[in-house]
DNA sequence: CGCCAGGCCTGCACGC
DNA sequence: TGCGTGCAGGCCTGGC
C-alpha cells in the first residue's frame, strides 16, 4: 500500500484527533510483524499523552514524552481511528485505545509493517538515521541527486526507490515521476546530466505532492485514516497502464521488470 | 497451482 | 583489506 503521500495522508488525518490524547491502553494481538513488536510495549504507552504526530519518509512517529512509538505501515498496512469496542477481524494487530472512547487501529495482513518503540530522539533509531532526505526539504534537488549517482551505473528507477537516497519514493511514485520528467527508467543513474537530475528532483516533488492534494492512492484496500479512499490513482500516467494509450502523445504504455518489480513507461516520452 | 502485489532489510559476490 | 555497489532472498497474506 503505502508510499509516501498514503502515510502524509494517514498523519494529517489522524494528528488532529490525537494530539493532547492521553492513551489509555496498547493491545498487540500479533507479535510478528517484520520485527517483533517489544513485549512491553503496553507498559510503555499506558498513560501516556501523544504530544505530536510526525513522519519521517514512511514512517508515522507518536511522540509520546518518555519516547517515540515508531510505526510502518509495510506493503498492506492501514491505520485509522475506530469507536471502542469496534469489532476486531483478522489481520487487526494492534490497537492504541485512547481515553476519549477511540482507539486507532493497525490492520495489516501481509504483516510487512513495524510497530516499535524508540527512548529520546526516533531520528537517532538505527532505521530513521541512514533515510536519505525528506522529498520537500531544500536538501533534496538536483545538485543531490547529481552527486549521488555519479557512479552509479543501476537505473535510476532504482536509484529513486532507495530509501537512503530520497525518503519515502516508492514503485508507484518513481513511475510516475520519470514519466513526467521525460526519463527511461532503465537509464543508467550516471549517465543523467545535472540539468535532468534538476528536472528529476522537481518532478519527484510534483508527484509526490499532487498524490497527497488526492488523498493518496488507493489500490485494492487501502483507504485513509478516515476511511475514504484516495483518488490519486485515477491520475496515474503510466503506473499499471501497460497496453494502454499514453495520455500525452497517445503510444502504447511499455511495461518491464526491474529488479523484480514492475516498471511503466512510455517509450516515445521518455527516453 | 503459480504468480503477482504499494517495502525494505540482510547477506553475499564482485570490482576497485 | 575494506568499501561501495548490485543482486537475490526473505518476511507474509490474498487475489487472480
Amino acid at each position: 500500500m503505502p508510499e509516501l503521500p498514503e502515510v502524509e495522508t494517514t498523519r494529517r488525518g489522524l494528528a488532529p484527533l490525537l494530539v493532547g490524547k492521553r492513551i489509555k491502553a496498547a493491545i498487540v494481538r500479533h507479535h510478528g510483524l517484520r520485527q517483533p513488536v517489544p513485549r512491553n510495549l503496553p507498559q510503555l504507552l499506558a498513560g501516556a499523552t501523544i504530544r505530536k504526530l510526525t513522519r519521517r519518509g514512511k514512517y508515522l512517529l507518536f511522540d509520546c514524552g518518555t519516547g517515540t512509538l515508531i510505526l510502518h505501515l509495510g506493503m498492506s498496512g492501514r491505520l485509522w481511528l475506530v469507536k471502542a469496542g469496534a469489532p476486531v477481524e483478522k489481520h487487526d494487530h494492534f490497537d492504541l485505545v485512547l481515553d476519549n472512547g477511540t482507539v486507532v487501529r493497525l490492520r495489516d495482513p501481509r504483516r510487512f509493517g513495524l510497530v516499535l518503540w524508540h527512548p529520546g530522539d526516533p531520528l537517532d533509531h538505527p532505521l530513521l538515521a541512514a533515510i536519505g532526505p525528506e522529498p520537500f526539504s531544500s536538501e533534496f534537488d538536483g545538485a543531490l541527486l547529481h552527486r549521488v549517482t555519479r557512479k552509479r551505473s543501476v537505473a535510476i528507477k532504482q536509484v529513486l526507490m532507495d530509501s537512503h537516497v530520497v525518503a519515502g519514493v516508492g514503485n508507484i511514485y518513481a513511475n510516475e515521476a520519470l514519466f513526467r520528467a521525460g526519463i527511461r527508467p532503465a537509464t543508467p543513474a550516471q549517465r543523467l546530466t545535472r540539468a535532468r537530475c534538476d528536472v528529476l528532483a522537481e518532478k519527484v516533488r510534483d508527484t509526490l505532492q499532487d498524490a497527497i492534494v488526492a488523498g493518496g492512492s488507493s489500490l485494492r484496500d487501502y483507504v485513509g485514516s478516515d476511511g475514504l479512499a484516495g483518488n490519486f490513482q485515477s491520475q496515474f500516467l503510466v503506473y499499471g497502464r501497460a497496453g494502454q494509450p499514453c495520455r500525452r502523445c497517445g503510444g502504447s504504455i511499455k511495461e518491464i521488470r526491474q529488479g523484480q518489480r514492475a516498471t511503466c513507461y512510455c517509450p516515445h516520452c521518455q527516453k
